[in-house]
RNA sequence: GGCGCCGUAGCCAAGUGGUAAGGCAGAGGUCUGCAAAACCUCCAUGCGGCGGUUCGAAUCCGCCCGGCGCCU
């Protein structure tokens, strides 16, 4: 069976994609399938910007809140729960959009990712707190030892091709090279797109709107749950500022525009992935426009494309 | 009006005679299981202005401008 064609609306954050996946559900019986690697975290749901009870209302979303703030997701994960999600709607005879800001993992679910060998649970805890105590000139040496195609990319990457290495007995290269799975999703791009000046404006208000609406009360919350500073849930733009005010490392009034400024960077980031990762048609939008207005071309461009 | 201190990039800031550290912000980029992560590159022919001393001045001298403080 071949790809199915399935529209995949990505951009910053704040550029307002739940927005425009609301107001496509006026053309199609759609369910957005999110692709955020920060939305999956359950009770965390003002820091993370999830969409709304309300937004959730009028279409379904898949693929939030499917882990405690304590547990790991990753993008091998996420390719897995994204394509049993896409089937699902299918079934239900709805249409399936991918929507997120989190290019990895669309990347994964498009692209494949490598075929993981099952890694021992317990040799991989011990070498994670191995290479975690290794000085980082220390921890690239072995990176490039272990695998001499290493391209660097700093600690997480080195750590990653140290213990694909170590507890598989072939490089992380190799892997990727050797063992490459194919995606079963056929990408429709939509990238939405706002000036860059536009953006920080909607990055600062939406940063103190997270203040205002309770971001540092839902942050305390979970943290009295037990989880420790460094929890998976804990370490996105937004949590991490909370958490620094929670623990008296920075005042309350400072952590607005410091999530501002974190959020800028992020976006950023998530621009040039748009612009250089994605490989398939892209229909670019400026967002500047209303929701219902870009809906509307959206609806039309998909429509010029699936009927020849 | 007098005296003193200060003026270096959008912001903070080091540098007191040898050819402008660093950080933040910003821009560009990399990306195969932590990705809201991690990492890389770029960003002051110029140090408030004008003169002077010197082979050489952000650094020393004079005047001017601006800010702060104290005195009258």
């Amino acid at each position: 069976m071949g790809a199915v064609s399935v529209p995949v609306i990505v951009g910053p954050t704040a550029v307002g994609k739940t927005a425009v996946a609301v107001a496509l559900a006026r053309h199609w019986p759609l369910e957005v399938v999110s692709a955020d690697s920060r939305q999956v975290y359950r009770r965390l749901d003002i820091g993370t910007a999830k969409p709304s009870r309300r937004e959730r209302e009028r279409v379904a979303h898949l693929g939030l809140d499917l882990v405690d703030p304590g547990e790991r997701y990753s993008a091998g994960r996420f390719a897995k729960d994204a394509e049993r999600a896409i089937r699902e709607v299918r079934e239900r005879g709805h249409v399936p959009v991918v929507v997120g800001g989190t290019g990895l993992y669309v990347k994964a679910l498009v692209d494949g990712l490598f075929l993981e060998p099952p890694l021992d649970r317990d040799a991989r805890r011990a070498l994670d707190a191995w290479t975690a105590a290794l000085p980082p000139r220390e921890l690239l040496r072995w990176a490039s030892r272990l695998d001499p195609s290493f391209r660097g990319g700093g600690r997480q990457r080195a750590a990653r091709a140290v213990e694909v290495s170590l507890l598989t007995g072939r490089s992380l290269s190799w892997w990727q090279r050797e063992a490459q799975s194919r995606g079963t999703v056929d990408p429709w791009y939509v990238v939405l797109t706002v000036p860059r000046a536009v953006l920080h404006q909607r990055i600062t208000q939406r940063a103190e709107e997270m203040v205002r609406r309770g971001l540092i009360e839902e942050v305390a919350a979970v943290l009295s749950e037990g989880h420790p500073a460094h929890a998976p849930g804990l370490d996105g733009i937004g949590i991490r500022e909370a958490v620094e005010y929670l623990h008296g490392k920075r005042t309350r009034e400072s952590v607005a525009e410091a999530i501002a400024a974190g959020t800028r960077r992020y976006a950023k980031r998530q621009e040039t992935w748009f612009r250089h990762q994605l490989a398939g048609p892209v229909l670019a939008l400026d967002a500047t426009r209303g929701a219902n207005r870009l809906a509307d071309e959206i609806a039309a461009a998909w429509a010029r494309r699936v009927t020849p």
